[in-house]
RNA sequence: GGCGGCAUACCCAAGUGGUUAAGGGAGCGGUCUGCAAAACCGCGAUUCGGCGGUUCAAAUCCGCCUGCCGCCUCCA
């Protein structure tokens, strides 16, 4: 039975979607004014491994990622870079699913653009302004402006845990003077010249953030979601205004499970601008493989904060390497030859056996993925025992190699941790390598190193096995 | 100031009332090896930030303290 723990009660709950075994789910994804950081990346890669675990488990999920393509930031950006908004928009909406799918992160069903709910966003807005939960003030000479009415909302706060009146006190700086109350937000702005604008019943302008998701979920999904996902920092204000948006215009439950992701820090501390510590996801792929990224984003659950720093995910880069490893060699040796001394299967059978469970354990505990890969390690480890034994394993043990790379494959494919192809090996290194094999045979070991020096520098290195056998790897 | 989270071995990180406190990385010892590397085997927290309390029993529940972090403003 699966567990969640929803950020709205604090509490780990029995996951039961609204319409079995139907389950929809809404993402938070990117405002696109520049390239993600590692941080975003975890938090698609997080909700990804969730969505397909409850593919997995059984259940028809509907998946919206939506993609936030106007914004003060792009607007901004499209200035200082002389561009149109559309451009620049368009120029990360392309780098965000560069990154995601070098991740492995499968696309959503939709991927709604805000820019084309703005028609919905309006219906939204104009619904809230009939019901008294929003109310329209004067802007400038393209339009007015509407805000929402947050005290008109009474659960206001029940998301992230606040009350009104606290809020109310400890609020900064007010920037909107024409603000009923402090926590007002905004639900349409009137335009500036120069920015992109949209016609509605309050002139010339466009959309507030927070109506986008509430606008572009319920289009897409309905008036309640099984599951609304998103980092830790969009509890408040983001998510609380979607449920005020939200439940103020259909009074009906808006999200069932909101599940919240945490942050990865750098030296301890959140990545932001102004401290400079910005990774982006793309220049960590350019030096870490992407399955070496999920295994780092992985080995923590998902709503813990993850510590980065360099020896971490060198630490995470061994030890996924480690773990696939297994593959091949699981795979080299049930291409040999069929051997005959009597090997001990026994752990193996057993690890085979109860690795599904441990697995689906973990995982409908919240989505515990460290607890779900570290059953996956024990399989492997007990297939690497086995393959220790003898480097002809007999057709019995091959038999049972053969399923624990089945379930290897099948488990870890699931949390995109298991390996690409193999890399493959040019044909001069593989020639260069049987020649050593054959130096070494002769007993000429310093011809034989000195092939092995030249094929690393071509980037290989040979590792000899057991049985005058070699295996040939990246050079590390 | 308000709200929330975290503190487990050298590092990362599960575990939230009851067998020997997962797993990974690093380290050490051993086996193997022409050498190297890899691999495999073994070792590693009598202890879970500190102090009290509840309980037959707590890393796990409660209280206090200390430290770190996040949110309260755009933010994954």
């Amino acid at each position: 039975m699966l567990k969640v723990t929803n950020t709205l009660t604090g509490e780990k709950e029995t996951f039961q979607p609204l319409n079995p075994p139907q389950v929809k789910m809404y993402v938070c994804g990117p405002t696109v004014y520049g390239d993600i950081h590692i941080g975003n990346a975890r938090s698609q890669v997080n909700f990804d491994t969730i969505r397909k675990y409850l593919i997995y488990a059984g259940y028809q999920v509907e998946y919206v990622v939506n993609i936030t393509d106007v914004d003060d930031k792009i607007i901004k950006i499209a200035l200082d870079e002389k561009r149109n908004a559309k451009e620049v928009a368009e120029t990360y909406i392309n780098a965000f699913f560069e990154v995601m799918e070098k991740l492995g992160v499968q696309k959503a069903d939709l991927h709604p653009k805000a820019t084309e709910y703005i028609k919905e966003m309006v219906e939204l807005i104009s619904g809230l302004v009939e019901k008294n939960h929003a109310y329209v003030v004067p802007s400038n000479e393209f339009g007015k402006d509407v805000l929402y009415d947050s005290r008109s909302f009474q659960p206001y706060g029940k998301l992230s845990g606040k009350n009104l009146e606290e809020l109310m006190e400890g609020a900064r700086v007010e920037r909107n003077e024409s603000k009923r109350n402090p926590t007002d937000f905004v639900l349409w702005k009137a335009a500036k010249p120069g920015e992109p604008m949209w016609d509605s019943p309050w002139g010339k302008g466009r959309p507030g953030w927070h109506i986008e998701c509430s606008a572009m979920a319920r289009k897409l999904l309905g008036d309640t979601i099984d599951i609304h996902g998103g980092g830790v920092d969009l509890i408040f204000p983001h998510h609380e205004n979607e449920i005020a948006q939200c439940e103020a215009y259909t009074e009906k439950t808006y999200v069932r499970y909101w599940l919240h992701n945490g942050f990865i820090e750098i030296s301890g501390q959140k990545m932001s601008k102004s401290l400079g510590n910005i990774w982006k996801a793309k220049d960590a792929l350019a030096e870490f493989r992407p399955e070496v990224l999920r295994y780092f984003f992985l080995s923590a659950h998902y709503r813990s904060g993850l510590n980065y720093d360099r020896e971490i995910l060198e630490a995470a880069k061994r030890g996924w390497e480690e773990f696939n490893l297994t593959f091949q060699r699981i795979e080299d040796a049930m291409a040999g030859p069929d051997g005959n001394s009597p090997m001990d299967l026994l752990e193996l059978r057993l690890s085979i056996d109860e690795v599904e469970v441990k697995f689906k354990e973990a995982m409908d505990d919240d989505f515990n993925t460290p607890q779900a890969m570290a059953a996956l390690f024990d399989l492997a480890r007990e297939a690497r025992r086995v393959l220790s034994q003898s480097a002809q394993p007999t057709a019995g043990a091959k038999s049972l190699l053969a399923e624990a790379l089945e379930k290897l494959n099948k488990l870890g494919g699931l949390i995109g941790i298991t390996s690409a192809q193999r890399v493959s090996v040019p044909k001069e290194v593989e020639e260069l390598a049987q020649t050593r094999i054959r130096l070494k045979t002769e007993k000429k070991f310093k011809e034989a190193d000195e092939i092995r020096a030249q094929v690393l520098a071509l980037g290989f290195t040979i590792e000899d096995v057991k049985g005058g056998q070699y295996r040939i790897l990246p050079k590390k």
